[in-house]
DNA sequence: AAGTGTTTCGAAAACGTTTGCGTGTTGAAA
DNA sequence: TTTCAACACGCAAACGTTTTCGAAACACTT
């Protein structure tokens, strides 16, 4: 087991200085060409690496970025992961990954671990709990301290940052809209607590919708699932108490789960009832009926977000305090649980 | 925007020296309370941090676990993840992820960028082209570095280190056995290409099982899989060609492709096919039917692959050499897709 | 007043780099 | 022989810590 070789160890073995060894590994011309062949044939054989810590601390910088999350369970966010992953590879930087369990604490925590030169800046969705308490202080903190952060998908108005977004309210209104077209009319909502601020979003989306039609929003259609609760028997009566033409869910979970207390009340998807999902990940992809969605690409604001990131990284000191939001289209998919 | 405050700042400002203040707020008895007290105080106030890249030159250590996997939109990979940070951030790591796509190459990059003191030791899952490939180099020599790693799922014998796995051999033989105990005499199999490890350890176990019993192996009911395949055709043909009772089929998408082409052909699942699945993931609880499947619980694996690694690390210089390999129970899993 | 002990602090090395600048050596020109 | 580039290399600071060791200052004992 032959520890790391350093510029001091290769120094002292060929007998010149350590900022010899250093400038003729780098090729400095500096230094003489004898020298020099003898130095990189030297750190050839002994494969020697600079240590990447030592680079950290001299450059101020330590190519390195971190991802914090809610949930890594999430298809969605996993396909986030890897569209920051692969944008911050192609420019030579790593991802750290920190989950948030969707508790304040640990957003914190991780935050306040990391912003001590670990790392060069955050990528980050807001926990739920975040959400609720609305307390960021300490993604101000950070931001204050010089580090950049950008925010995705979950994000808030109380923050000075570069943002990747979808327009939640948008989407929500096109795939509404798209039922209305179809003739439909009796169209329920399975959404999440208002706090949540995609949720929010997508049930104005919803409601802008029927009012443009001229429909009228009935309350008993709109189900707001608090996250502890068991949402299936609420869906059930949902189903039991209404005459539905149509559901647009959220999130996959929802929507699936509605297609499965369908199927067990005997409701025929999509003949009786069409569902329209949202966020395209593996389930509506393989539920059967596969669910129709608006697909919102995860890769694609991973990979936005990690290129508004490094950018403002690299151009550094022009600080230039403009920051933008970007947003990241989405689209209808249309599949087998809608006619 | 006031940069992070520096052992320095503070001493330049208290008028004291470096190694005053750093032992201050190590609330050292070598320095009078009223100076300690004093100094703490004003490093309070601006907030004071350790720089971690700073610490982690001194200590020779980073407090961060790598962990490479082939794909982290499998739901497994994920799971393994979670568990990972979970014990990892209880011991105070952080976790960084790096994605080798199933390719040998970046697999080799990732491990060669890293091994230069950006982190502490490994947690991996090969790629399926390193497996092809046979080529170990690289972990080979991060090993004889001195940093610990820890392979987890798609492991090898080639390499001497701690493991995690599951027993694939045994538990497809006990899916196949329990597909046996239901009286099914037409057993197939859809799995992948021999060089994937799990691949054939699981193959092995069906066949072990069919020989148990006295079932002659039928090398058309065994339909080995290439990634690029379009295998929906080749499944579909395993289906209309034979009369089968029963599937095990090595994982959910090859489980859920059966089912919808089984539902397409009008077979019904479970009445007339039963079909078993492997890892439990989000497929196999949200298709329809729902899928029985043998469990692999990916969070025990990754807490499991975690401490071990943790655990090696701080014992440090104990170094044993002796290696050990933990085996994570599996559990079948029984849902819809089995009568 | 000298010696002893205690308390309180600072200098410096170390971790592994990079780099500006100083210096010694060489060779050729004057 | 002197002078002056050009060349080749080393010193030292810097990044931000921790820690060992030495030393100053003071009190106390004889």
């Amino acid at each position: 087991m032959k520890r790391k070789v350093t510029l001091k160890q290769i120094a002292k073995e060929l007998d010149v200085s350590i900022s010899t060894v250093s400038k003729s590994l780098k090729n400095s011309i500096e230094i003489s060409e004898d020298t020099r062949q003898k130095i990189q044939a030297f750190a050839k054989l002994y494969n020697y690496k600079p240590n990447n810590i030592a680079l950290s601390l001299k450059n101020r910088k330590t190519k390195t970025i971190c991802i914090i999350i809610p949930e890594i369970i999430h298809h969605f966010f996993a396909t986030v992961i890897s569209g920051v992953e692969n944008v911050a590879n192609e420019n030579g930087y790593n991802v750290l990954v920190c989950l948030s369990d969707e508790s304040f604490d640990k957003e914190v925590i991780n935050m306040e671990m990391l912003a001590n030169g670990s790392i060069d800046g955050f990528i980050m969705s807001l926990s739920k709990e975040t959400q609720q308490k609305k307390d960021f202080h300490h993604i101000v903190e950070v931001i204050n301290q010089g580090m950049p952060v950008v925010m995705f998908d979950r994000v808030t108005n109380d923050i000075l940052c570069d943002k990747v977004i979808i327009d939640d309210n948008l989407a929500a209104f096109n795939a509404t809209q798209f039922l209305i077209d179809k003739g439909f009319r009796k169209i329920a909502l399975i959404t999440t607590v208002d706090y949540v601020s995609v949720g929010i979003l997508r049930t104005q989306g919803y409601i802008k919708a029927l009012k443009n039609n001229d429909l009228n929003v009935d309350e008993n259609l709109i189900l707001k699932i608090e996250d502890t609760e068991n949402f299936e028997a609420l869906i059930e009566n949902l189903l039991v108490n209404n005459d539905l033409d149509a559901i647009f869910a959220v999130n996959e979970i929802f929507a699936v789960t509605a297609i499965k207390l369908a199927g067990k009340l005997n409701i025929k998807v999509p003949e009786e009832l069409s569902i329209i999902g949202f966020t395209d990940g593996i389930i509506s992809k393989y539920s059967t009926p596969s669910i129709s969605t608006v697909s919102q690409n995860g890769i694609k604001m991973g990979g936005k977000a990690a290129k508004m990131l490094i950018e403002r990284l690299e151009s550094e000191d022009e600080k230039d305090e403009h920051y933008s939001t970007e947003v990241i289209e989405t689209e209808l998919i249309e599949r087998e649980s809608t006619i």
